[in-house]
DNA sequence: ACAATTTTGCAATTATGTTGCAAATATTAT
DNA sequence: ATAATATTTGCAACATAATTGCAAAATTGT
């Protein structure tokens, strides 16, 4: 198991280290998406701050994982799917936030409609943010 | 014109006081939404941090802003169309993010349309945000 | 004009994010 | 396997952003 993530992180060219397997590995379990916040606090074995910073901005870099939009100051990471890579994401799915457990999930299947813009903008990427209820939680 | 912010305030049962006024004005006049730091070089007559917080929160819960998420931790606010009341926000609109001068405007013709969810999701709120280049920026 | 209520500014505290640099670790070459 | 090289980490220092309690100031209703 452990494997397959030495993998991802040789596929992309990164060095292997303890810190970047420690991470990947939490996103890997992760119910949801994680904060920076959650990591520092479930990293098993600590991790300095500063380490959880750049590990991140790494690996959304490379196409590993993508950011989360809030309307509340507070950014959420998630693994993407294979189809990513350095300098160029497509993940262009739809995400949920519940507003009862705040997990945070990437709804892979539902894609960011596209929309009909005012003359003179030229869209290049699109977020989309639904709250409301998650299916655990609902029932 | 102040004078209409000033009946903004007492309909929503606000007091009346110069940093509400100062603040509700700016939005009024800004080119698109405003961060906090926005309106704190902004303010003419300096007004202090905290109160800027207060006054942002009050008039997000009364519903005179509403806020714009982000994907770098930089929320921006701007002002609410008519039909926001006390905990009941409507801006179901787009906004636009520009990657060139980075202002952010409500798209307030451009609704945000439904998407369907996996089963057991009950959404309640949908947020999007369109990067790309502005109607000005492109020009 | 007065009393009651609300808002403000300041100080203190906490949280979040960034940078430079030496030590530790990982990779590559021998 | 060892050594040379390159990369990553943790620490300290710093910078910025956000929260809280509280007394002073301003606003509101009478
Ligand atoms: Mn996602
Ligand atoms: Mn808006
Ligand atoms: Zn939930
Ligand atoms: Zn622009």
């Amino acid at each position: 198991m452990s494997e397959a993530i030495r993998e991802l992180l040789k596929k992309n060219h990164m060095s292997v280290t303890d810190s970047r397997l420690q991470i990947l590995d939490l996103f890997y379990h992760a119910p949801g998406a994680l904060a920076h916040a959650d990591i520092e606090k479930k990293a098993s074995d600590k991790i300095d701050r500063v380490t959880i910073y750049r590990t991140l901005q790494t690996f959304e870099e490379k196409g590993i994982i993508h950011t989360i939009p809030s309307a509340d100051n507070s950014v959420k990471y998630a693994l993407c799917k294979d189809q990513c890579a350095e300098g160029h994401h497509h993940d262009n799915h739809v995400h949920f936030v519940c507003d009862n457990c705040s997990k945070t999930i990437c709804l892979d299947d539902v894609l960011v409609p596209e929309v009909k813009l005012p003359g003179g903008f030229e869209p290049h990427q699109s977020n989309m943010v639904v709250n409301g209820l998650c299916n655990e939680c609902r029932s």
